[in-house]
This record gives structure tokens, C-alpha cells and sequence, in this order.
DNA sequence: CGGTCTCTTGACGGAGTTCAAAGCTAGTGG
DNA sequence: CCACTAGCTTTGAACTCCGTCAAGAGACCG
């Protein structure tokens, strides 16, 4: 039974105990080494991971062959190609871990038979869904804003844990923009 | 009793006839005139509303004050500030008629005694932030796989719908540019 | 130590903005 | 039903942010 996980459900809804137990038997304990993937574009995304340990990213490899980081996941938190996940469909995105990390993974077919056999696991991922769609609205709205100089300043201020975990290309990748320019934007601010 | 809603409920859970005339007391009806706000900017946003009509985007106005369209929601789609609805802070976003409308508001007290009452609804929730989650995780993408002139284009063939019935200024300013510069895309495509 | 990743620097170019002004369209009131 | 006006769209010139390319300097790992 994973403490992180069961913890992060009773901050949504109120479950026993025991529940909870049955709740754990759903999810499989994964361990990624450094830059494994948990999921490869071309496949279709069968798992939703819940991160106990460690951090991860998503991204996707652009026709000229370049790495666009659209996600960072760390303790806590949910990662998964939602759309793939629901879907069927074959994914375009890679989930890789950027430091080794433990995942809790839920399959397709046992997050159904969670819903089903847990009704108040409804309530909590309607929960998560709402606060992750609530978040993808403001990154969108970031996105109109900010200048590219702008949104490193801001995520710096609100992320400066990220900072000391991921190399500078991949918060380059996250952001947008080229290590080049993050580079430069970093100079400026120190004189 | 709205047919536009009960027929969208029952595309994602299986509900009674008795049960669904009961989840339509808990909306209430508000006709929008072109250009009136459902939510102003300052204000908490204590509504989520459901397009059973007409149009409606909803924005931003930047420090330079400029006009952000971040979304547009036509019949079917749910439109709300969902931070500032369920955080019951203060909203950064105006919600306004494109068209005039016919939206169905659920307000926060009744969606809550709504998802209590009828368990039913907290699938159907879950489904449509799942869905929407999925719908912003491909819009952040675009963001970065497209140039603005792409965005434009991918956007002409994925929503013709709204060529036509929304003005160019709000295109140009959902798709994050000029209207000057949209213009001069929609110049070159024509020769 | 040696080699491969990562970060920095600088020159140049191009996508997209800003500003200003003129043409067009549609709504409104008389 | 027409005329007037405010708002929408187009044009063009100057400018700027940021990407591309190329090359060098560190840093980390075997």
C-alpha cells in the first residue's frame, strides 16, 4: 500500500481504510532509470501514472526533429497522454523520466474497474481533472501574455525547484525556446 | 426540461427520464444579447454555464490592454472560469456573447448538491474534464509545433464553423496575433 | 585523461509587431 | 429606407524579438 498515493486521495474524498487497501491493488509500482520511457510515440497509451517518486516529463519530436518538452511531472502528480489514454489511438507523445523514478501505474482496464467498484473514485479524478484542466487553462493563458523572456522570469519565480532538478535545454524545451536564447536571457539578468 | 442538455448527459451516462427531469431543476435559463458579459473580469466566478445557443468566447484584457481570446464555446461545449468556480477567487477573465445566446447556469452551490444528489453526474463531470484536459493538452502543443501562420491554417480547417460566424479580430486575437498580421496570411493564401 | 553532452557567445536573418492611414461594412436613428 | 458613423479590415514601412548557424568553453562520466 503507497502512502504518497493514498494520502493524495484522502485530501479529495473520504475513504476507509480498507478501501483504500482494495483502492492500491489496482495500481502496479513501476521504477524508470533516467531518460527510460515510460510511454514511445507510435504507441497507444494503455497507463495513467501517478508519480510517488522522482520526475518525469512529457514531450513529442517535431517534424524538423526537435524535442518540445510540454510537461514536467514531479511528486504527486498525474502524467499520461489523456487523449491516447481515453481514446485508443495511437499516442504522438514520449513520458520519460528525467531522474529515476518510482510511478505508480494504473492500466486502462483497471482504471474502469476502479471507477466502477469505487464510486468515490469518480468524485476524485473528476477532482484531478478539474485542477488539471484548471492549470491548462492558465498555461494557455501564459501562452497570450507573456513574452518568451516573460515566461522564464515567471516560471522561475513559481518553479525554482525545477530549476535545481532539470537541465537548461529541457526548461528551454518546456518553455518554448532555444537553449541559445535562454542563455542569453540568463546573462542579462545577472548584470 | 432542455433537450440540448439531457441529450448531451445521456451520451456519457445512462440516466432515467425521472432522473434527468430532476437534474434539470438545479439550471437555470439566461438569454445573452451579443457582447454582454455572464462574467466580468474582478468578479468570482459563481457559474458554469452550458451553450445550449449561439456563441460565446471568453478573454483576457493584458496590462497593454489588449483583448485575449482564450476559448470560444458554441452549443454543447461547457464554459466557465473553472479556477476562479471552484477556488471561488477572483476571476482575471470575461465570459461574453459572441452571439446572442441561450446558455443553461448551474451555479457552485447547485452544482455541489447536484454531484451529491446524483452520482450519476459526478461520471459525467469527470468525463468532460477529461475530455476538456485532453482538448488543452492539444492546444498547448499546437503552441509549440505550429508558427502563427500554421496555427491560422490548421485552425481554418479544423472549425470552418467559425469562419463564418465570427468576426476576423477575434480569430486573429484567439489564434494570438494582429488582425494586420492575419490579414496579410489570408492575402497570400488567396494568390 | 579523452570524449560526449551541455552551456555560452556572437553574427545574421526572418517571422511577426507596431504605428499610421485609408477603405470598407454594417448597424442605428431619423 | 437612407445617411451617417463607428467599428472592422486592409496596406505598407520600420522595427524587434528570437531562431539559426557555427564555433568554442566547460562539465561530467567512463
Amino acid at each position: 500500500m503507497n502512502e504518497q498515493l493514498t494520502k493524495h486521495i484522502s485530501k479529495f474524498v473520504a475513504v476507509g481504510d480498507d478501501e483504500l487497501v482494495e483502492i492500491n491493488r489496482f495500481f502496479k509500482v513501476v521504477n524508470v532509470k533516467k531518460k527510460a520511457n515510460l510511454l514511445v510515440a507510435g504507441d497507444t497509451c494503455n497507463q495513467t501514472f501517478f508519480v510517488s517518486k522522482g520526475l518525469l516529463r512529457k514531450f513529442f519530436i517535431s517534424d524538423k526533429g526537435v524535442e518540445n518538452t510540454t510537461e514536467f511531472a514531479l511528486e504527486n502528480w498525474w502524467i499520461t497522454d489523456v487523449l491516447s489514454f481515453t481514446n485508443r489511438h495511437s499516442s504522438e507523445f514520449y513520458i520519460q523520466a528525467v531522474e529515476n523514478a518510482e510511478v505508480l501505474s494504473l492500466s486502462r482496464e483497471n482504471y474502469q474497474r476502479l471507477l466502477h467498484q469505487h464510486p468515490a473514485m469518480e468524485k476524485y479524478f473528476r477532482c484531478i481533472f478539474e485542477k488539471a484542466y484548471g492549470a491548462a487553462q492558465m498555461r494557455i493563458k501564459y501562452q497570450y501574455d507573456f513574452s518568451r523572456e516573460e515566461l522564464y522570469h515567471h516560471f522561475r519565480l513559481r518553479h525554482p525547484e525545477f530549476l535545481q532538478r532539470v537541465p537548461q535545454y529541457l526548461i528551454a524545451s518546456y518553455l518554448g525556446f532555444t537553449p541559445e536564447y535562454l542563455s542569453e536571457i540568463r546573462r542579462k539578468s545577472l548584470s
